[in-house]
Parts: structure tokens; C-alpha cells; sequence
RNA sequence: GCCCCCAUCGUCUAGAGGCCUAGGACACAUCCCUUUCACGGAUGAGACAGGGAUUCGAAUUCCCUUGGGGGUACCA
């Protein structure tokens, strides 16, 4: 079997931040590459002057790299069929439309902004889809020199042949479309420059991208493709089209229903392995069941064939549990070093490295982001601890609280600091002896002087970390407080 | 409106005619562990959108309906 080299590529427009819905079908064509031993090009798509800025090129660079998507080729690496940027490839296009019109594919059109109105309101009124009437078509030399003269300048149209096109999507199965109902599209804009159904033909081919992996948003102009590809007498790839990510509520992912852009996640705390994860969990499944999968596993186990056809909703639920898993799973000094910059929103000159990593761990299972620990740890900091109006007066004005507290403070001075696992034992005696009092109650009077909450890390690590005399100072505070 | 795509637990999905009284994961509930919250463990509840047709047999094939999504630009 003649098996070409497969190509994929992504082929983002710089117009806003890297969105979760592009990171997934990037993963897509990644794995696809990475499996299939092919090239994963990256191509930047800015035929949109108006609306691309260069501050999003950067982000789309620093996304794909965060969740460990590289690429063989791109603007920024280079490569056989460089530039990259459909902005520096203004010529390549020019010159196939050249080509185009040559052949009587495609044809100058000199309808202004106004006439075309005109005919799409026509076109309504008769309630009846616009379809361009391809009225330039027929131009004689001498009608087109008089509007050369005129002094307007014509877009280029692309013929359409009118008949049934089917092709076979890799996901979807066999499609088909009257072409009939589209009418010849624009391929070069009056500016010169190409519009997006045009650009992505040209640059797919001459980059001999051999397998386009895209959205289902892409499916309708696939017929538009595949007769560009057929007018040019060019080879035509495979498609593939994923179904989209929707929002919870099932409608299209946008702003409103929170981050959109890789980067925000990562700002919030994901971990990037965890949100690539739970990416390709979005309409892919392992055959083995094992979900929590690091990329290089899923490289191995990915095929395309397997690729769910129906949209996906975007579920915090699993992420937030793909997130806490993989932060558990991480070694200490790992998580610690991550977290760095959450945990530095405190002092951290009181403790030493290794002190640290203690705390790390002793706060670590109840995390769902990284950035969540700035706050779990914050009563590890500080000579007194902020304790809310509520717990201080449902916990810790009871007589029973302070009766316990009272005694506590007496076991606290007389406690060796160093060892957590005999303040547990300490910790267990002293529940005994404060019966009849519920164990419960007995160490939520502890907890509450100690860090001002009624739940958080293990309290004997708590009292440790604290040592002697922050940990009778908190006590003593609770006590007097109250008197 | 027209065109296209899609349709299994709340969500992501397994399922390619009998293995399905439909499996897993998240979320949810209960219980266990436990000084708290978590973590971990166990159990439970929970779905083939509806209607026809094909077949000895349908979640799986076909048709219709309904619902959802996408497209309908000199945006990409």
C-alpha cells in the first residue's frame, strides 16, 4: 500500500487566546502524528488583518508548549514549505488564482457592496436563499475595462460546478452536499488578499497536509475545499471532523460560562498534563478504561477510527477530579515547587525547606487546583490566626470549648514538638480523658484555636509545625478572648 | 427558512445484530476508615429520545418525527 507521509497541522487565527476547543483538535492531530509516525505543522492563519494581533501568536506558541503539543514546523521553527504565516504567503495565493482564472475556474467580480445587498434582499423578500447570480461571469474584455476604469476593484470569484459532492469524513462517515445551493464564492478579497476557504486549500496543499483534522464548524466547507482541490488538479486529503465542545448548558463554549483560553486554566491552577488529559477524554476513550493517562501512554493507544462523532460538554466536575488526582499523585518536592508562586502569597522565612514540604503534604489531598493551597496553608503562617465570627462563637465560647482548651494548654506546654506521631498518641489520651466529651467536639475545640477552621490538615502535623510557643499562644488566645 | 451533522445514565463514554436483565469514569447518595475536611474502600440510584420497518432476534440496520449542534460573509 502506497502510505505517504501523513501531515497534519493546526491552523489557528491569532484573533484571541487559544481556545480550549483548538487546544483539543491540536491534541488530536498531534496524537494522530505522533501515532502514525507523520509531522504536526503548525500554521498560523492571520488573513484576517483587522482582527489578528501578534500578542495571540505569542499565546498560541505558549499554550501548544504548556500542554506539551510540539511541532515539526511552524513560523517560528521554519520548515520545507515555509513561511508558516498566511500573512508573508500573499504571492503563492495570488498566483493560484491567477491560475484559476486562467483556466476558467474562477472570474473577476465587479459587483459592489451595494448591488449585492440589493440581491440578498431580492432573495429574501422571494423568501429563497441568496445565491450569488454569477452575473460578472459572462463579462466581455470591454465591459471589464469599463469598470477597470471606473475605478473599482473586483473580488475574485470562484465557479462553482453545480452538482451532488460526496466525500468520506474519517468520523462521520459519508457526506453530502448539492453544491448548487452555494454559488461562487469569493476566494480573493478586493484587497488582494484571500479569504479562508481559498487560503487553507492553497497552504494544505503546498504543505502536503495529507490528513485535515478539524471541527464539525469546518464541514460545510469542505465541498467548497475538495472543488478547489479538484479545479486545481490537486491530490485531496483525508477529512476528519470533530464534534465540538459544547458548554454545559450545551451551548457553544464562550466567555460567559467562565475561562475559554488554555492559559487561563493554567493561570487558575490546572495543571497542564491534567487538562491535556481530560482534553483528549473529550471525545476520545481509552480502550483499557484507565482514564488518568499521560500523553505518552495515549500516543500509543489513540486511534482516530475511535473517535465519537457527537459534541462534547465541557464538565468542570471531571477536570477539577483529573486536576486533584494528578496534584496527589505528584511527588512532594514536585507539587511544592509548582506551587511556588501560590505559596509564596505568604512569608516563607520561618520555615525551612523541609518544613515546608511537610505542610505541602499535610494539606495536599483536599486540593482541586494548585492555587487552592495558598489558602490551605495560610494558618501554617503568622504568630495568631484569623478566626471568623462564627466559628468563635458556635466552637469556641462554648463552656464545654473552653473547659477542653483549658486543659489542652496544660498538655500543649509539656508536648515534644518534634515528633507528630507521638503528639497523635498524646492527642489520643488526651480525648480519653476528656470524656464524656465527643472526641469530635473534644478536637474541634483544638483545631478551632489552633487554625481558626473546623477542618484542614492532620493536627498533630498542625501542632507540630506550629511548635511550643505558637501553638500555647493560639490557645491562650482563644481562652482569654472569651473571658 | 434552507443545507449539513448528531442522538446510550445529569456529564464524558463502552457498545460495530444475539456476549446487554446495557459496562466504565466524573458527579450524586449511603456505609466503612477517621480527631475534622479530604484521601482511600464498599454499595446504591441512574440511560439506549419517540414511532414505524427489516430480522428468529436491534442500543446496534433503514425510514419518519422530535430535540440539539453547526453552516448559510470580501470572518476564520
Amino acid at each position: 500500500m502506497q502510505n505517504p507521509q501523513i501531515r497534519v497541522r493546526i491552523a489557528p487565527s491569532p484573533t484571541g487566546n487559544l481556545h480550549v476547543g483548538t487546544a483539543r483538535t491540536a491534541l488530536f492531530n498531534w496524537l494522530f502524528a505522533r501515532k502514525n509516525n507523520g509531522k504536526f505543522i503548525l500554521r498560523i492563519e492571520d488573513t484576517d488583518l483587522e482582527r489578528s494581533e501578534e500578542k495571540y501568536v505569542q499565546n498560541i506558541y505558549d499554550s501548544l508548549k504548556a500542554i506539551g503539543l510540539n511541532w515539526d514546523e511552524g513560523p517560528d521553527i521554519g520548515g520545507e514549505y515555509a513561511p508558516y504565516r498566511q500573512s508573508e504567503r500573499t504571492e503563492i495565493y495570488r498566483e493560484y488564482a491567477q491560475k484559476l482564472v486562467e483556466s476558467g475556474h474562477a472570474y473577476y467580480c465587479w459587483c459592489s457592496t451595494a448591488e449585492l445587498e440589493a440581491e440578498k434582499e431580492i432573495a429574501q423578500r422571494e423568501k429563497r436563499d441568496f445565491v450569488y447570480s454569477g452575473r460578472c461571469k459572462k463579462f466581455s474584455r470591454e465591459e471589464t475595462e469599463k469598470y477597470r476604469q471606473e475605478g473599482r476593484t473586483p473580488v475574485i470569484r470562484f465557479s462553482m460546478p453545480a452538482k451532488k459532492l460526496k466525500f468520506n469524513d474519517m468520523v462521520k462517515g459519508e457526506i453530502e452536499f448539492d453544491t448548487a445551493l452555494t454559488g461562487d464564492f469569493v476566494i480573493m478579497k478586493s484587497n488582494n488578499t484571500p479569504t479562508y476557504n481559498f487560503a487553507v486549500v492553497v497552504d494544505d496543499a503546498e504543505m502536503k497536509i495529507s490528513h485535515i483534522i478539524r471541527g464539525e464548524d469546518h464541514i460545510s466547507n469542505t465541498p467548497r475545499q475538495i472543488l478547489i482541490y479538484e479545479a486545481l488538479g490537486l491530490e485531496i486529503p483525508q477529512f476528519a471532523h470533530l464534534g465540538m465542545i459544547l458548554a454545559p448548558d450545551r451551548s457553544k463554549l464562550s466567555k460567559r460560562h467562565g475561562a475559554t483560553a488554555v492559559n487561563e486554566f493554567i493561570d487558575q491552577g490546572y495543571l497542564p498534563e491534567a487538562f491535556v488529559n481530560f482534553l483528549a477524554l473529550l471525545g476520545w476513550s481509552p480502550p483499557d478504561g484507565e482514564e488518568v493517562k499521560p500523553l505518552s501512554e495515549i500516543i500509543t493507544l489513540f486511534n482516530i477510527d475511535k473517535i465519537s462523532s457527537t459534541p462534547a460538554v465541557f464538565e468542570f466536575d471531571k477536570l477539577n477530579w483529573l486536576n486533584g488526582t494528578y496534584i496527589r499523585n505528584l511527588p512532594i518536592e514536585n507539587i511544592t515547587q509548582r506551587a511556588r508562586k501560590y505559596l509564596e502569597k505568604s512569608d516563607l522565612s520561618a520555615y525551612s525547606e523541609k518544613q515546608l514540604r511537610e505542610i505541602v503534604e499535610a494539606v495536599k489531598n483536599n486540593l482541586v487546583k494548585l492555587s487552592e493551597i495558598a489558602d490551605s496553608i495560610s494558618y501554617f503562617f503568622g504568630e495568631d490566626v484569623n478566626i471568623d465570627d462564627q466559628i468563635r462563637e458556635t466552637i469556641l465560647k462554648t463552656e464545654q470549648s473552653q473547659q477542653v482548651l483549658r486543659e489542652f494548654s496544660g498538655l500543649a506546654a509539656e508536648l515534644d514538638y518534634r515528633d507528630a506521631e507521638g503528639i497523635n498518641e498524646k492527642l489520643g489520651e488526651f480525648r480519653k480523658q476528656m470524656k464524656p466529651l465527643k472526641p469530635k467536639d473534644v478536637m474541634w475545640a483544638v483545631r478551632a484555636s489552633l487554625t481558626g477552621r473546623t477542618h484542614g490538615a492532620d493536627i498533630a502535623v498542625v501542632i507540630k509545625l506550629l511548635g511550643k510557643e505558637r501553638t500555647l499562644r493560639r490557645v491562650q488566645n482563644a481562652i482569654t478572648a472569651t473571658v
